[in-house]
DNA sequence: AGCAATGTAAAACGATCATTTTACATCGTC
DNA sequence: GACGATGTAAAATGATCGTTTTACATTGCT
């Protein structure tokens, strides 16, 4: 694992676990093993780990998104949910603790976001043979954003109520 | 408006534009108007301080979800939503911004998010006389805390949507 | 052999962090 | 008219913040 990889992955863990502004850098040089000149060299600043961090995130997360079903959505959400974070989505956490105002932040976000309703427009196109129905989407957006959230205090049998909840949204438009 | 009062509803505020950690003591005392004496008299920490912001968030949001159908559920976070704040899950936001690591804290936040589990499964079992349906509950607390996080870059017509999808699935589940 | 790249360790930068302290003013109450 | 409560302003605490710098070691390429 090179340098740039290895920091990466320590400054997700650490943003994850512990808050993006609460994590020092100090602690981010010990966890990815290298001094704080090579963490500047490879990051900038804080600001522009904090952007990576999400860019890697979602690259990461993408192929769980990528899927041809409601069904396999929810699926892949449970496993990202059991497997990696049940801390709430690091995206809207990142917004919210820089309130917005940092603008490389903010689009990271943004862009994430929009990508995930797109992708679900899509599924829900696939499902409806080609219809565009943009409110079921934005209901199966909400199922999902909202179970990501529940699942912090209530376990991943959130996802399962939510993908119960939007197959039976899905069948109810078919009909 | 007395001191403490004062105190607590700009640390809210404040709280809520720029996150916990990134609030800092003399921009509470500058926006609260008093010296950081009187503020630590007052609040004894920060710790303390985000504790009852907590507490009083709670004490005034208790109304809307203190209601008796799911359609009065929904009003009335449209409205908080359109007039107190977008900006996500002030409870989840200090919960992620802790990593969890303060009880204190973390008591407020899973107190809170108990008791509107809790309300939600009262109003449930009022739309359906008197059934205890604690899966359907859960899917209307994921609509509902979907339509909080989703209204951070969808706007209010979230919460629009997650409204029509509470009452698609209370109907399916009566009939 | 020599040079550019890439790394380390460690100190220093000024700013800001949460918190405490010192010294003083203004009250309403007994 | 003294007193306790409640406030202010301002400085000091030691720690930690993000960032830069100085000085040196280890590589791989030409």
């Amino acid at each position: 694992m090179d340098t740039k990889t290895k920091l990466i992955s320590a400054a997700e863990q650490l943003f994850d676990r512990h808050g993006f502004t609460a994590t020092g850098m100090d602690k981010l040089t010990k966890a990815a093993g290298m001094s704080s000149r090579t963490l500047y060299k490879h990051a900038g600043s804080k600001t522009a780990l904090i952007t990576e961090v999400l860019k890697e995130r979602h690259r990461r997360f993408q192929p769980h998104i990528e899927v041809g079903s409601v069904d396999a959505l929810f699926d892949a959400l449970e496993e990202w949910i059991r497997s990696e974070s049940a801390r709430g989505c690091l995206f809207l956490r990142a917004y919210g603790e820089t309130g917005g105002d940092i603008p490389a932040i903010t689009e990271a976000v943004l862009a994430h976001k929009a990508r995930l309703y797109d992708k679900i427009q899509d599924i829900v196109a696939i499902e409806t043979d080609g219809q565009a129905m943009p409110e079921l989407a934005e209901q199966i957006l909400i199922l999902y954003e909202g179970a990501t959230a529940a699942a912090i205090y209530r376990g991943p049998k959130a996802v399962v109520s939510a993908h119960k909840a939007a197959s039976a949204l899905l069948k109810q438009a078919r009909s």
